[in-house]
DNA sequence: CGTATTCTTGACTTATATCAATGTCGGTGG
DNA sequence: CCACCGACATTGATATAAGTCAAGAATACG
């Protein structure tokens, strides 16, 4: 038990809290670690646990009656998920996976909603979290429903860049192992498609391409290739 | 200002609520009416209102990049909407039109936060109406990205059946004016593929269309197209 | 060094969008 | 009340994006 409560400034769902608030948060997480393909918790598991991301990656990935799993999100560090927990939501709706090697902060659901109660700035920390995951997939349906797989391939190549970006000498690195299977069940297509479009990039210079790894050399040209009318 | 308390009972939002706080809830409301095809707001415009829809029914609509606006959701009697306000979200990110005429109550931001502050329950009903917007969209996210257009518009039909279903002799009707159109938004394609997919179904029996209507003869058999594996 | 995973590439098929025309319903105003 | 007009819907022909099938090549790993 008991976690580094500065952990949890990161995060907009603890940030405006006192800071004894989060020093009861925190000492009420446990720690956990998972290992680069382990998995925190697998779709239709009784559910009964709140995380927050410390460290690593993971993908959130939910399969259905469709062919492949789709992955719902993808999860980097001082982000929070599993939140939605109402009377509804006795299992897991998706698959935690690891993408790296993680470290998790975990809350028991029991604890959780006696700290939600006691510590009066929470639920309203909550409520801001679930409002923008929920704007943030709002934004992700519009896009699937609106757009082509290479303009929808684009905006997810973007928003991981945006979050998991690292500045090297030839451009920003994706620093997440994914796969193009993963790219491909991020934005609803499959992964022949992903390929075929990402040598076009790489052709053109946008790219450079490797196993589980992409290099974007050239970030504003993504975006236009993004959000281009036609 | 002020509306009937009773009227505040069939949403999960203020199910759980004591009599005496829905009471208070619905002093502070105005209610507004739309007729049909009017617009109770304008994607882009400042937002700094709550919504409930009391009668009637409303679409809401975001458009972005894409050709057509995409519509995000359909909002039945007794759901609440627009209630995602952090820091972020000063502006609505979609459009609501009224499909029928239709009844609203409305409470002005400022003092939906004070009764947020003020009423111990409420906090709790919005994280669990927030939850289910959230799994409502993950749900539909993952229907676009797996599933093609006849087995998709299959999902939004016997959604539109089950909060909108009125039983007639010969099955059950979308008791709401909805468009071809309407339904390619909704399901993310164009007006052309939903009109053949539904002259087949009625070819087959399963329904009976209509301008701006649609009557649903045999729901098993779309239950199991909406799912069949291939 | 071999084996498994991941990625690329080509040929082909199919679903779906696009283009274009026509048909039908329902309301409005003459 | 009827005729017309506009919104909505159907249908066909065609184009194209994307999925499927099928090898094979590259890379990581044991």
């Amino acid at each position: 038990m008991s976690i580094d409560p500065d952990l949890l400034r990161g995060t907009p769902l603890f940030a405006s809290l006192a800071a004894s608030a989060r020093q009861t948060i925190a000492a009420a997480a446990s720690l956990r670690r998972l290992a680069a393909g382990e998995r925190a918790f697998t779709q239709g598991e009784p559910a009964g646990e709140i995380f927050l991301l410390l460290a690593g990656g993971l993908k959130l990935t939910r399969s259905g009656w469709g062919r492949e799993p789709v992955i719902l999100r993808i999860v980097h560090p001082g982000e929070v998920f599993e939140l939605d927990h109402g009377p509804h939501r006795i299992r897991h709706d998706a698959t935690a996976n690891a993408l790296r090697d993680s470290t998790l902060a975990v809350w028991p659901l029991a604890v959780w909603q006696r700290l939600l109660h006691e510590l009066p700035g929470l639920p309203f920390g909550l409520i801001q979290a679930l409002g923008l995951e929920l704007a943030e997939t709002q934004g992700r349906f519009l896009e699937i429903a609106s757009l082509d797989v290479p303009r929808r391939l684009a905006h997810a190549v973007l928003r991981l860049i945006d979050r998991a970006g690292r500045l090297e000498e030839e451009g920003t690195r994706i620093n997440l192992p994914l796969s193009r299977q993963d790219l491909a069940a991020m934005t609803g297509t499959t992964l022949h498609n992903v390929s075929r479009i990402l040598t076009r990039w790489e052709r053109h210079g946008l790219i450079i391409g490797g196993r589980r790894t992409l290099l974007v050399r050239d970030i504003p040209a993504l975006m236009r290739l993004a959000t281009a009318e036609a």
